[in-house]
DNA sequence: GTCTATAGCCAGATAGAC
DNA sequence: GTCTATCTGGCTATAGAC
């Protein structure tokens, strides 16, 4: 690769690391591609060199974060002494650090030009079909361990995973101001695991 | 009240539904005033007669939903027979059977204007105020109870329940068709205070 | 109070010089 | 590939006749 050929790698990587961040903060329609411009340092008729479209830049982000739970999978997956029900929680807390720390880009489920444009998407699609398939493998595993409520199916299990990418607790609870992260991240976990009922 | 102004205010609960539906629908930034008026059927110049903004429309349906979820409390209020956790249990059911029938209006939590508007609107905040109060106690008598995890500050349980109107998991389901409504109410209903393991 | 017609604005996208 | 300047469409909101 040649050193021109690095400069734009990098820029790539600022202009998506911008959309991440305001996707995070703002959402997808309160982000305009001013903003990104802005952020990055470039003029807008810049960015669109590099990305077709807002949606392709919210998609890109959202490749960019699929990439990282990968990373965070197989890390999990490598812990020989942990169980299916461990590792799945492991995904699952780091999930929950990355969006307390306003760096998990939410999309809104409704937008049908971004659904349209991300389920186009090869490079996402294939992610979270990796990523799924082996948190789903988890499920099923910690099903029959007898760690996980076995008259759930899966499916359930693994939406209520992801949801936690979103949820809008941990948010409230860190805007309240009197938690720290770390005991927001234990409480929002212990919910979701444990329920809010007393054992 | 006059003939006239039961018209006015039949159209006025029209309006309202319309925005509530749509909310629920496409949210605040996907619905448009003009869809509205379409879906009510008179003029948008009209609508503005009657709501001085958009931002006023959904603060509108936001005090409406806010109305019946405070009837519901009070409905299971007036249970004799139920415990703290019971009746919370009842209003998050109620809250997600509302929610699958697509009615629930949802709007975005960075929107400034919108939160600008919904923070300087009395009667919503003052229902607000009430039914946190109302679920508050039922909380921290649950606590007491040893029924719900007495560790958790109460503010994680108002929130992890208020987390269910607006939890993705139930639109999910329901969009893979291969569950009933009441199916899908019961497994949320059971993670959300059982939560994923086994006991 | 209802309508038609339109103002005003903003954000996504593009033209064309360099 | 980057810029400045501009186009374009759609949205909120309003003017003014009836």
């Amino acid at each position: 690769m040649s050193f021109r050929e690095q400069v734009l790698r990098v820029r790539e990587e600022a202009i998506v690391s911008a959309v991440n961040r305001l996707l995070a903060e703002k959402g997808f329609d309160g982000m305009t591609v001013d903003e990104v411009a802005a952020e990055v340092g470039i003029a807008k008729a810049s960015l669109y060199k590099h990305f077709p479209s807002k949606e392709a830049l919210a998609a890109a982000a959202m490749v960019r974060v699929l990439e990282r739970t990968q990373a965070v999978v197989e890390q999990q997956a490598a812990r020989s002494d942990a169980s299916a029900l461990q590792r799945l929680r492991g995904v699952t807390r780091w999930a929950l650090e990355v969006q307390l720390a306003g760096e998990m880009p939410s999309l809104p489920a409704q937008n049908s030009s971004l659904r349209t444009e991300l389920l186009a998407d090869k490079a996402y699609l294939d992610l979270l079909m990796r990523v799924s398939d082996t948190l789903g493998g988890w499920i099923t595993q910690a099903q029959s361990d007898g760690e996980i409520d076995a008259s759930l199916p899966p499916e359930v299990v693994l939406y209520t995973v992801y949801a936690r990418a979103c949820d809008p607790v941990p948010g409230f609870l860190k805007a309240g101001g009197q938690f720290s992260d770390a005991q927001i991240v234990d409480w929002v976990l212990g919910t979701c695991f444990e329920g809010l009922r007393r054992r």
